[in-house]
RNA sequence: GCGGAUGUGGCGUAAUUGGUAGCCGCGCUAGACUUAGGAUCUAGUGCCGAGAGGCGUAGGAGUUCGAGUCUCCUCAUCCGCACCA
């Protein structure tokens, strides 16, 4: 029988169904294994190139762990909640969850005929209110605790309040939006109101009012890692600055521990240098500046406290609190002037226009804590509001930014590190002694510093510090398709729902629009309040609140009294393998340790970490096949004749391209202007050009799965995707070479069969000494691949063995049935059909995996190459017996190697067993 | 600008600890079978050279008996961040 894998495939697709060979349970009997894939938006377009490539890798791993004796976790699900299906609704009327089912439906057919062993007894999706129900409840548990900083752990939010009766702010060492000072007599005199308002100064999920990166075009607010070049990641529109009533999760409060977890984990060194960067960590000062005649004072962070007597302005951020405080009278107009300027520049304009010096000068000065000297006070919009205080104290000697500003305005540079030339450019090598700079003089930068942090301590006007880029998560989203929050309002001050009334279920709305009002779509809602008529929140949650915490779900996916029991979590730990994109770097996969770190914090998860292994897949890129027209006309040139007309390049279907040879028929047929082309061939065939772009429908270049699974199986697309190189590379979607990887399935097939593969035979006869040698270095090398995600080595191993034991003629059931098990991780279809066309019963995803013997690759002799000074001459083989003496005295013998050696004598012989000889002459 | 990664035949790639560079596959060439071939099978295929041989892992230097692999410099490509004080 031919190989017939659409008959195999969905032959064994149905069985595996029917007897839920992939359901998984607690087992305590078993190691654990759990491996994650990060679950798919389900878009209207269907499963993306590029998301089989981590799929099938997760996939195989999963299968190999299992016959290696795990009990193997392997959900999946949808991240179901999102705004492209918001935008169809808003065009077509439908409502998301219809449109959102329906794609989810056609995504898991897709994934259905690729043969994932995926649990689907515990798929679950967002937009469920049996699982957003414990987004909510999370949300709730968030806003009810805030962050120790002495305990570098989440509190109840009681224990905060009870530290106010007793001892208001007094000993607070507490993450906070603003640095408050009350005392208990104080808090105790606060109306339920103020203490509300207080309290969200440090609640890890707080409302507050932020600049945010307003997208107008989709009504929404969008994360920072929403935003690429102030455009909307999702759609590409502009995106502005707005202040904005907003909830925001506390995860500044983690940075630390974020940071420091990274180093625990077995994830690629470029993705923990991502999160480490955009955690952005520095340690420096805080330092109070005394304003001049004023209570107040300028304070600062600054990383450099070494360069403390060269500065010579402060700067302001242009949406500082103090300038109206401070602006002297006379200056009041043009401050104003330059504030109606800047503030309502747009980021992009801000960017567009970064090297543009902008500043002015607020009348007002500081004083110099140890010069006592006036300083000006000025307002820069190079200085940025959302880092540090907002504030610095610029040293143009120093620092660059500061150099160029008091260039442009004229203001005093003076070095305090010596090493650089400042009439020229700022010096700001972290090295150097310092100079002009009294009590620091001759220190080195590191120790002036610390005597710069002594001192002030001293003078109570700051202390040494770590400040963090990581900001606060916006989580409010003015849109219908989300998470409503668990929260009503009070005289407009936020309380959460009690836990026993949730899932708080979305609304039905009129229209998927905001109000007339400019409120989000859920203020459309009749009846959008608490049974006792306060009125509910109208915004809803982000896209990443529901994969911040799925892999906890998976766990115990239908539990209804609790997010997961305590039973599954303490069996299934944590994600040992998660597999995905880098592109959530900063996203979700910040948002999830997050998320989880809390929930350890309260005792929920055992874990601190989610995710132990990351594997990252890489990008899968389109490749476009072009044909060169001649201007004017309608003949086309083939690609190695091209240069000698004056052509233009058109996109061509890739699907009338095979090896980038066009077929000419086709070609004619694709679009009516063709029908009549002519073409100028080379040996008779029309070459295509190509180029890898992004993969799209108008550069006709996007290949779906689906077809690829019609033509050659899942089989074949499984180990193909695997082939094409490693994982973690971004590669070409190119499908030359798949051909390559079904003959060899084909190859594999004949294997097991006799008479022209008309029927099915394995011999029972014991296998030679050479038939193990190939079986066991296969076994061996195969599973070191896997272990090391190093999926195309192992294929081409594959391809190898089967190589070798169909030049043996090799039919020897005790070969080719181990070599199938170790196989059917890859291409399950086929193997699980020649295993039980060899008689067996059980399915071959319970099959123990073969157990390598290392003396069936012993070598009794080794063909060493022989090189002199290095380069390769010759191959002799040799006993491994041998002693070095032996064989230098039978290499030297060797009538070739006295030949190179010409008669000259070696000056030495390295011999490294099993491995090289080389002579030097 | 800062940080990270990558660079090997016509193409995708391999070489796990410094030890025969180019495994496996595509493509290409030739042959067999065939009514036919964009099917299948067999052989060949890094480059230069008729050959002996020489040259080859982005480029240059170095360490070493020996470097794709280690060190330094340069270049190119990709990714992330980007007034982060």
């Amino acid at each position: 029988m031919e190989y017939n894998f659409r008959k195999i495939e969905e032959k064994w697709q149905k069985v595996w169904k029917e007897t839920e060979v992939y359901k998984t349970d607690v087992n305590f009997s078993k190691p654990k294994f759990y491996i994650l894939d990060m679950f798919p938006y389900p878009s209207g377009a269907g499963l993306h190139v590029g998301h089989p490539l981590g799929y099938i890798a997760s996939d195989i791993f999963a299968r190999y762990k299992r016959q290696k004796g795990f009990n193997v976790l392997h959900p999946m699900g949808y991240d179901s909640f999102g705004l492209p299906a918001e935008q169809y609704a808003i065009q077509t009327g439908e409502h998301p969850a219809i449109s959102t089912e329906r794609n989810i439906k056609r995504y898991r057919s897709q994934l259905d005929r690729l043969g994932f062993s995926f649990d689907w007894n515990r798929e679950f999706k967002t937009s469920d209110p049996s699982y957003y129900r414990w987004t909510q409840w999370t949300f709730i548990q968030l806003f009810h605790h805030y962050y120790c900083n002495d305990l570098q752990k989440a509190k109840p939010i009681a224990d905060l309040i009870s530290h106010f009766e007793k001892h208001g702010t007094e000993q607070l060492n507490v993450a906070s939006t603003n640095l408050l000072n009350f005392t208990s007599e104080e808090w105790k005199e606060f109306s339920e109101n103020e203490k509300q308002n207080v309290l969200l100064n440090y609640r890890l999920a707080y409302i507050a009012e932020t600049w945010v990166n307003w997208c107008p075009k989709l009504g929404c607010v969008l994360a920072n890692d929403e935003v690429v070049n102030c455009l909307s990641v999702r759609g590409g529109f502009a995106v502005e600055r707005k202040l904005m009533k907003q909830w925001i999760l506390r995860v500044s409060a983690y940075a630390d521990r974020l940071l420091e977890g990274l180093n625990k984990l077995q994830w690629n060194d470029s993705i923990k240098e991502i999160q480490r960067n955009w955690i952005g960590r520095s340690e420096g000062a805080f330092i109070q500046f005394p304003i001049q005649n004023s209570e107040l004072t300028v304070d600062v962070f600054t990383t450099r406290p070494d360069t403390i007597f060269g500065v010579s302005y402060m700067a302001l951020c242009p949406e500082h609190s103090l300038i109206d405080k401070i602006t002297t009278q006379e200056r009041k107009d043009e401050v104003a002037q330059f504030l109606s300027e800047v503030i309502n520049l747009s980021e992009v304009e801000r960017a567009a226009e970064a090297k543009k010096i902008r500043g002015v000068f607020t009348g007002a000065y500081v004083i110099h804590p140890f010069t006592n000297e006036p300083i000006p006070i000025w307002i820069a919009d190079y200085v940025l509001a959302g880092y540090g205080t907002g504030a610095i104290m610029a040293v143009p000697a120093h620092d660059s930014r500061d150099y160029a500003f008091a260039k442009y305005f004229n203001l005093p540079i003076k070095e305090v590190i010596a090493g650089g030339d400042i009439t020229k450019e700022a010096f700001e090598a972290k090295e150097g002694i310092c100079v002009n700079s009294s009590f620091i003089d001759g220190k080195n930068v590191y120790d002036g510093g610390k005597a710069v942090i002594d001192k002030i301590i001293e003078k109570k006007i700051g202390h040494g510090t770590v400040n963090y880029r990581l900001r606060d998560a916006i989580f409010s989203r003015q849109r219908y398709w989300g998470e409503p929050f668990p929260i009503y309002y009070k005289d407009g001050v936020p309380y959460t729902l009690d836990e026993e009334e949730l899932p708080l279920t979305l609304p039905q709305v009129d229209k998927f629009l905001p109000t007339e009002q400019g409120e989000p779509p859920l203020a459309r809602a009749e009846n959008w309040k608490t049974k006792d008529g306060y009125p509910l929140e109208t915004c809803t949650m982000p896209g990443f609140a529901g994969s911040s915490g799925y892999y906890l779900r998976y766990m115990d996916p239908h539990n209804n009294d609790e997010y997961f029991s305590k039973e599954a979590n303490e069996y299934w730990q944590n994600v040992d393998v998660y597999v995905g994109g880098a592109e959530h770097a900063t996203g979700h996969l910040i948002y999830a340790r997050f998320w989880n770190k809390f929930l350890f914090d309260i005792g929920l998860c055992c874990r601190d970490e989610p995710f132990e292994k990351l594997i990252n897949q890489g990008m899968i890129q389109g490749r476009s096949n072009f044909v060169y027209k001649i201007i004017g006309t309608n003949t086309f040139v083939s690609y190695g004749e091209k240069d000698k007309y004056s052509v233009i390049p058109l996109h061509v279907d890739v699907n009338l391209v095979k090896n980038d040879r066009l077929n000419i028929e086709k070609f004619k047929q694709w679009q009516p202007e063709f029908a009549n082309a002519e073409f100028i061939l080379e040996n008779g065939k029309y070459i295509c050009g190509w180029e890898m772009e992004k993969m799209s429908k108008s550069k006709f270049n996007v290949q779906n799965p689906d077809d690829l699974v019609e033509k050659y199986g899942a089989d074949t697309l499984r180990m193909y995707e695997m082939f094409l190189g490693p994982i973690e590379l971004s590669k070409p979607w190119d499908t030359n070479g798949i051909e390559g990887v079904h003959r060899f399935l084909k190859k594999f097939w004949r294997l097991f069969h006799q008479n022209d593969n008309s029927e099915f035979y394995l011999s029972t006869d014991k296998p030679s000494a050479q038939e193990l040698k190939i079986l066991h270095k296969t076994i061996k090398k195969v599973q070191d691949d896997n272990e090391r995600f190093s999926f195309n080595t192992a294929v081409s191993t594959f391809m190898i063995a089967t190589n070798e034991l169909l030049d043996l003629q090799c039919n020897k059931r005790d070969i080719l049935l181990p070599l199938a098990i170790l196989l059917s991780a890859y291409a399950p279809h086929i193997t699980e059909e020649l295993w039980h066309l060899a008689g067996n019963k059980n399915s071959i995803v319970d099959a123990n995996y073969p157990i390598f013997d290392a003396s069936c690759v012993e070598e009794t002799s080794h063909i060493y190459p022989i090189s002199f000074n290095g380069k390769t001459r010759l191959q002799r083989e040799f006993s491994v017996q041998l002693t070095q003496k032996e064989l230098e005295a039978l290499v030297l013998a060797d009538a070739e190697v006295q030949k190179w050696l010409d008669n000259k004598t070696p000056k030495r012989i390295i011999i490294v067993p099993k491995k090289i000889i080389n002579i030097v002459v």
